[in-house]
RNA sequence: GGGGGAGUUCCCGAGUGGCCAAAGGGGACCGGCUGUAAACCGGUUGGCACCGCCUUCGGAGGUUCGAAUCCUCCCUCCCCCA
């Protein structure tokens, strides 16, 4: 075990718990078992799950086990942390489907032959009441109260159901039935980690390494990068979208993203051109390098030269009646909420027939036919107009 | 078991009988600007072929010319005391 090999398992840690420990199980040469935990309570992993998933795969890499638990019987209690809110419960059918979609992305981060998959219904789906009890013993009330999350609700006089008590000891469970020798997270995650401590010591195991890592900011440059709050950027994201969405982090998070994302250090330079970089080398990663060069040059010519894509795709439409009502075509083409949708475009001068923007809701058939239709900066269309006897 | 309080448009949150499709903020969308899908500035933001009509303020009834606002019952949630 040398140093250097150390400071990469533990680079961008922000705790590393107990102190030492870590170096003194690697020094007893055999592979460890590192456990990551994920809740599938959405169907894709996005950039920040990517932290520690690229985490373990050092780990992997290094020669170490990598565990990964689906959480499959938690995600129905919905863990606390860093939530302000009882998490909605999603029915089995969800959390199923998203468990498969889930594993199956991580892979793209893992080694798929030498992860250890597991889903937590397996162990606590077994618990009977007793085995319940047996697991409560191993804390108290007022520890539990301890942590941040809970002790905010409380003085808040929001909710806090039992079984989101009960979370982190279940999460500790799992550390006992998989022996792990460490586990790894977010730094929303260092009670649950340490929590898991406890239980393993209490149930005669040797007490886990906690890991923890930074969060992940979103595309808001603000907070954390969540599905739910909509600034996200999926793995499985088209490399168009991936790129763009980059590119629209804020400059501030840029370096963030070099080191959380990619383990690299930012280069030097100009802020776009080091954006630029972070974009090319995310979505070659996920997507390999032709897709990489393809997005940017689709980001080149449709953000910033405001152009049409290469490839436009096309809709067909009936001509009826003596002019075409752009509003509800509108709704069809580009799968508006609402025709009124449609006239708020028209009338804010958000849509373009042929590069030339239009402010009446009706516009002759003729000027639709074979023109490209543009419905604010990103949206596109080639409408191809159909006669009404044909 | 007793007492108090809350449920509003995508979210938070004003609104206690007509001036309410409902303040303000967030988000989203459009426009301007820009290296950017950032920041900033301006606008829009229930639906409908829309100068008018329809639906919305936890649910169901009711009072009234008129209700998000008043009454009754119900559902859900929170707090305090025990």
């Amino acid at each position: 075990m040398t140093v250097a090999a150390l400071e990469a398992l533990t680079r961008n840690a922000v705790d590393v718990l107990p102190h030492g420990e870590l170096a003194r199980k690697l020094e007893r040469g055999r592979p460890l078992r590192v456990k990551l935990g994920i809740d599938p309570t959405a169907p894709d992993i996005h950039l920040g799950h990517t932290v520690p998933l690229g985490k373990l795969a050092a780990f992997q890499r290094a020669g170490h086990t990598a565990v990964l638990i689906v959480g499959d019987y938690t995600a129905r209690i919905g863990d606390p942390s860093g939530r302000s809110k009882e998490r909605p419960v999603l029915s089995t059918e969800e959390l199923d489907a998203n468990a498969r979609t889930f594993a199956e992305q991580a892979f793209r981060i893992l080694d798929r032959e030498r992860t250890e998959v597991r889903y937590n219904s397996e162990w606590l789906g077994q618990l009977d009441f007793a085995g319940v009890l047996g697991l409560t013993r191993t804390t108290t009330v007022a520890r539990l109260l301890e942590r941040d999350d809970f002790a905010r609700r409380l003085a808040a006089e929001e909710p806090i159901s039992i079984s989101e008590l009960l979370y982190p000891l279940m999460q500790g469970y799992d550390s006992v039935a998989i022996e792990a020798d460490v586990e790894l997270g977010g730094t929303d995650q260092l009670y649950n980690l340490l929590c898991g401590r406890d239980v393993m010591e209490a149930y005669g195991l040797e007490p886990q390494v906690a890991l923890t890592l930074p969060i992940l900011v979103g595309t808001d440059g603000r907070d954390r990068m969540s599905k739910s709050k909509g600034n996200y950027i999926g793995v499985a994201e088209p490399p168009e979208e991936q790129f763009g969405k980059l590119m629209s982090i804020p400059d501030t998070a840029t370096a963030d993203y070099w080191r959380l994302c990619l383990d690299e250090e930012p280069l030097a330079g100009e802020p776009m051109e080091v954006k630029l970089g972070l974009a090319r080398r995310i979505v070659r990663r996920y997507h390999g390098e032709e897709a990489a060069v393809v997005a940017e040059a689709h980001f080149t010519r449709v953000v910033r030269r405001h152009e049409a894509p290469e490839e436009v795709r096309e809709v067909r439409v009936r001509a009826e009646g003596e002019s075409a009502w752009l509003p509800g075509l509108l709704r069809t083409w580009f799968d508006l909420p609402s025709t009124s949708e449609g006239r708020r475009l028209v009338e804010q001068g958000g849509i373009r027939v042929a590069g030339a923007v239009v402010r009446d809701e009706r516009v002759p058939w003729g000027s639709l036919d074979g023109a490209l239709v543009q419905a604010g900066k990103r949206r596109f269309a080639r409408v191809v107009v159909e006669s009404p006897s044909a």
